[in-house]
DNA sequence: TGGTCGGGGTTGACAGTGTCTACATTTGAG
DNA sequence: CTCAAATGTAGACACTGTCAACCCCGACCA
């Protein structure tokens, strides 16, 4: 066997972190508070991560797979759709995700607490942008924008929706845009991509 | 009078923090480091403010200032454009500034170190939105999608150049699209939203 | 002129942090 | 059984933001 990981006391630092964020979100997240929750002395986090930064990059790789997760789980549940139609579920999937998940969406892009140099950092998160260039090709087979370069549009559709959810989370949009919802604002955004595709988002909770 | 300002170690700890913030980047900022640049003691910025986020909220809302005037720089040197070629151009002032002062554009949107209560930081922040719903106002009068809401047109437009900006500044669009120029992808979102308006970039570095 | 009063600067404390080192304990292999 | 590696603990160090006490100087007023 290569490597059946570790059983139990780094995965259970990883799931101890990942509840703070969840429910204190990531302001006052920190070495000590973790272990001080797993129910460890203050030094034992770094038996198992070199550093703070390695043990937030590990909860965000996580954060990373389940991102993947829930754009692939809108993606099934308009799976008959045309690619536009697709691409729109994806974008969903991953405002959705931010909503929910404020503090690890939060934590996957701050560069000064994840060590970005973690290998599985890199790898999911590649991994994630990977699915929506797919998801990009096979709208521009389908006729959307077929002359652009994959990558390039799906850097922008990919903004598009990072922006939404940053201002959203930063509670920038709330009070500029009047009290709007935030799926409003994606099915706007499809709306200016994709001309029309109105994706209704009141299934899949 | 009713406030000419107050006339100096106010001011001059704000142009501290923002030099830290343009040389350094906002990874070591603190109270004391700006104390110890500006050449006082740790404690002297507490006599001017309560606390270090509203200092740097300050700072921040110096910074809405500045991005206001990049965008209304672009403006200037395009200004005989139409409506939508305005709109473009004030989306390369918003993604210049980003990349010019990655620092305090990292600061703006950061609620955990900036303390949003700061009455000018809200104030500025939402001048600068509103200069964006005027150029959307123009241009929806020009025939730009004209039965949409101008808000939340606005914060679409506003999200696609906050997360190209965002997402840059991570360095997560250079891996992923290859070493790709960020006027491209700034371009290209312009492309998509406006149809055509090739707004050229090479003018007014 | 003399007194006082407060804004602004300094210094020292306190609780908290991340990381390092020394030590103790457990655990598995030879 | 022995020994060594892995794992957890406890204490230290330098650092942070914030608070309280002190101090000084300039303005104001009797």
């Amino acid at each position: 066997m290569i490597a059946t990981a570790a059983p139990s006391t780094r995965d259970l630092l990883v799931t101890t972190a990942r509840e703070y964020l969840d429910t204190e979100g990531l302001d006052g997240i920190g070495l000590r508070e973790i272990a001080r929750r797993a129910g460890l002395s203050h030094g034992a986090p770094l038996r198992h991560f070199p550093t703070l930064g390695r043990l937030l990059a590990a909860v965000a790789a996580e954060g990373f797979r389940d991102l993947y997760a829930s754009a692939a789980e809108q993606l099934d549940a308009v799976a008959a759709t045309d690619p536009r139609g697709r691409l729109g579920a994806a974008a969903f999937g991953y405002v959705r995700f931010a909503a929910q998940s404020p503090g690890v969406f939060g934590l996957m892009f701050r560069s000064d607490l994840c060590d970005t140099d973690d290998p599985d950092y890199a790898t999911e998160g590649g991994a994630s942008f990977g699915q929506l260039v797919d998801l990009v090709v096979a709208a521009q087979a389908d006729g959307f924008h077929p002359d652009e370069n994959p990558a390039e549009l799906a850097g922008v559709l990919w903004a598009t929706m990072h922006g939404l959810a940053s201002l959203h989370l930063h509670g920038a949009l709330a009070p500029t845009t009047g009290q709007i919802d935030l799926d409003t604002l994606v099915t706007l955004a499809n709306r200016l991509a994709f001309g029309v595709s109105p994706i209704s988002s009141e299934d899949t909770p």
